[in-house]
DNA sequence: ACCTGAACACCGTTCAAGT
DNA sequence: ACCTGAACACCGTTCAAGT
């Protein structure tokens, strides 16, 4: 049935001609299943269905195929217009970078890693600039408001993210570890030091966020 | 001059008993030096004078000594004492991570990027609960405060580490790529975007962080 | 222009053997 | 108890050769 003298007794072959967009959708895919330290040019060769050396046409190394990566994730956090509400839209950003990134969070760990590296998060960078915009502040002050901004979502899914995924021992475990540290302050607060609750540090870390920007002096950014 | 015998015609071997700590540190100055992708356990091994395979004797994998380099890290970050100024404490206990960070750049990276899976930061941590408990938070909400903290910490670090430590494209080259975005509020912010003053940028971030603890409501957390 | 076999210079880790 | 040689099953990347 199939054409004549494939390579080896294989299965058949890819049909159309490989893409980058192919290759990295393939890697994303690939990391989520099985982590970042299992992906290897060579299994990413087998995904798409043809051998190592082949990526090479498409993309300079493996190092390119994270960062694609991590464009890759980062155009998939969709963010809505904005509305006249900056501290809804300040919540709405927020929530949506922890929605997208619970939707991939292995994928997620690695590009906030490697975000600030990258001008992969533009689109979300222009979105908290509109935000800041029309909440009164300037284009200083936008800017650096959303610099910190970001970098405290990051921090926050980094750690969020890292938990989720690693040594899950329970927090009767945890306490009793923090119950025999050598430092007092950490041996009163142990019980609540052991109990993680994500959605509610969210919230907690946002509405701070919102009570630093609310109480930010507006400054009228006329740069040069 | 050299006892009877050396395995081969190689320069004198170590006389003392190789231990974990030393296999650490060892691999703290490595990291530092060439970077974490860049270690590797038989590099390692060479730098004590010793074959790969005998590390393991002493750590259960190259993963344990990345947790015991997190570890390490953490353990050089050394807190003054508190004052009865919560404000000036914070802000020590900021520029203070800072200091460290910069002093081991490529560990630092490493560490925070690992540190909320593992206890590596309990000093800091219990030093952060000591500074919101004087500034009159309940137990609970110090923990929370020291949460948000650390991460907002954490994702600032990583972002200048890794901005200062890749690709130094200078401003002219940014600025270009980001004027030529599609996003027209990009390009009105292209100029402010393209440049970076981390120590601008820090000050900024910790005095949100001040403002947002400032107007922080105090509970009495009265635990059960 | 794109794909590939073979090769190079590495990896982390196991295991059985040495002292 | 600690160290090691040899080996296993991998890596990323280059290069010359194919179509």
């Amino acid at each position: 049935m199939r054409p004549r003298a494939p390579r080896t007794s294989q299965a058949p072959r890819r049909d159309h001609t490989l893409s980058r967009a192919e290759i990295l959708a393939a890697a994303l895919e690939l990391i989520e299943r099985d982590g970042v330290d299992a992906l290897s040019m060579r299994k990413l060769a087998a995904a798409v269905d043809v051998e190592a050396m082949s990526l090479y046409n498409h993309v300079a190394n493996k190092d390119a195929v994270l960062d694609g990566v991590t464009g890759e994730f980062f155009s998939r956090i969709t963010l809505p217009p904005a509305t006249d509400d900056w501290r809804a839209d300040l919540r709405t950003l927020a929530a949506l970078m922890r929605a997208t990134a619970h939707q991939y969070p292995r994928v997620a760990t690695l590009a906030l890693t490697r975000e600030a590296v990258s001008d992969a998060g533009l689109a979300a960078t222009a979105a908290a600039l509109d935000i800041f915009g029309r909440a009164g502040f300037g284009l200083e002050d936008s800017v650096q408001l959303v610099r910190s901004t970001m970098c405290f979502l990051t921090g926050t899914l980094i750690r969020e993210l890292g938990l989720t995924q690693t040594r899950r021992d329970d927090r009767q475990v945890r306490a009793h570890r923090l119950h025999s540290s050598d430092i007092p302050i950490i041996v009163d607060a142990a019980d609540t030091l052991a109990a993680f609750d994500f959605e509610k540090e969210f919230e907690f870390g946002v509405r701070l966020l919102l009570l630093a920007v609310e109480h930010a002096t507006r400054t009228d950014g006329v740069a040069s």
